[in-house]
DNA sequence: CATTAAGAAAGTGTATGCAATTCAAATGCC
DNA sequence: GGCATTTGAATTGCATACACTTTCTTAATG
């Protein structure tokens, strides 16, 4: 009975029922605030009512989904504070980051860093979104790897996961590819001089320009 | 009218073996990396298998366990690295805060800090370690909600809760709790003077010390 | 003797049925 | 007519049974 509706073979049945609610959120076709029931979801995704048990604690767990006891789960309402709020976290954490990058990456790290930075100028100029957005992706992993702290690294991708519906399509905007490597490119030099307190600020401030080319699309909603 | 005798008052059947399992985990009775059998806790707490899962899956996000896909859950296993890494996360997260508590608090908000602060000198000279250690308590929340950010409150009441075991007996250190109130004193000074950078480095060197002073505690295990 | 494959055992993943709680509407009482 | 109580439907919480995956054992073969 498996073969239903899984045509995704990535993981466990919980895993894809993660994902897929967690799409259905995202892209607004469950609004916040509606109720979560267990039986519908079960039906429409033609499992038992215990993996979507399950899955709902993962996605009330990412800030998704909030979970009332005895009182069922709904979509998380997440108010414009409470985003604003978020962003300014990955600010500060994303500055750590790259303040600990400055002051512990390797030569390795380095060297990779710097010249995956310089290829993806190449991108910029051919106006590549989609590319560009995926090695964004990995540049910033780098960063949350580069500064060598377990736990600021499990923060910093949780509060990324909770930030990721809402910063879909800011490269959209007119100029902000360029202005995205710019700013990509002050925390990388800052990072080859060994500057943290550079490296943090501008950190900082590249997470707050994403914050500010986000807030017009989540103003949408 | 309901069992209210027999069933025990606090909260739902997970939340009881959430409290519990922690419990003995953070006591030692459950040695890190000892699997943590569904059956075997399920006989042991007298319940199924169902509440035993969604506990071990809240665990997991706790940080207390790590779960495996169709490899059952561990008793999480911290090393000296990873403890450190919290304990360095706790102390840039705190600095944040102060930052954020220097810029941001209101008047009442400082006035209380400040009055308590100074309030809590007396349990210093009397020695009092219980009473000082719930202050302390209190001290820090203060600060996390003086930051007026719900992310960053969530963020380090997290990693807060993930240290508690390892900081259980850090004031029962000769010259701890004097240590801890000039500690508290910068921080609450620079505040008080909306100093953000001096509050920040204070808190985060306040951290620190703590770190130190579990870091004896953790070694001994 | 080492290596590998087949099979059994153990344990997790999933489905379903029953109990308990909650919310709401209807009814009785003031 | 308004308010409290009660009762019912709906939904979550828990228990149990079954299916699948993993792994350890054991034996057979190169």
């Amino acid at each position: 009975m498996k073969s239903a509706v899984s045509r995704v073979r990535a993981g466990t049945t919980v895993d894809q029922l993660v994902r897929a609610i967690a799409d259905h959120i995202v892209t607004g076709a469950l609004r916040p605030g509606s109720k979560l029931d267990e039986v519908s979801l079960a039906e429409r995704f033609r499992v038992s009512r215990t993996p979507i048990r399950e899955a709902l604690a993962r996605l009330g767990a990412m800030g998704l989904a909030e979970r009332r006891p005895n009182r069922g789960a709904i979509v998380a309402v997440v108010t414009q504070e409470h985003l604003s709020s978020m962003f300014e976290s990955m600010a500060e954490l994303e500055g750590i980051c790259a303040r600990f990058c400055a002051e512990r990456m390797s030569v390795e790290e380095r060297g990779t860093l710097e010249s995956e930075h310089l290829a993806s100028a190449r991108l910029v100029h051919l106006g590549a979104e989609e590319d560009y957005e995926s090695y964004n992706t990995t540049f910033h992993s780098k960063l949350y790897e580069g500064a060598h702290s377990k736990h600021i690294y499990e923060l910093v991708t949780l509060t990324r996961s909770r930030l990721a519906p809402f910063r879909r399509a800011q490269f959209r905007l007119i100029g902000r590819l360029a202005k995205s490597w710019q700013e990509h490119d002050a925390i990388v030099t800052a990072i080859m001089r060994a500057d943290g307190n550079a490296a943090g600020e501008a950190a900082r401030a590249h997470v707050a320009s994403v914050s500010n080319a986000s807030a017009i699309f989540a103003s949408g909603t």
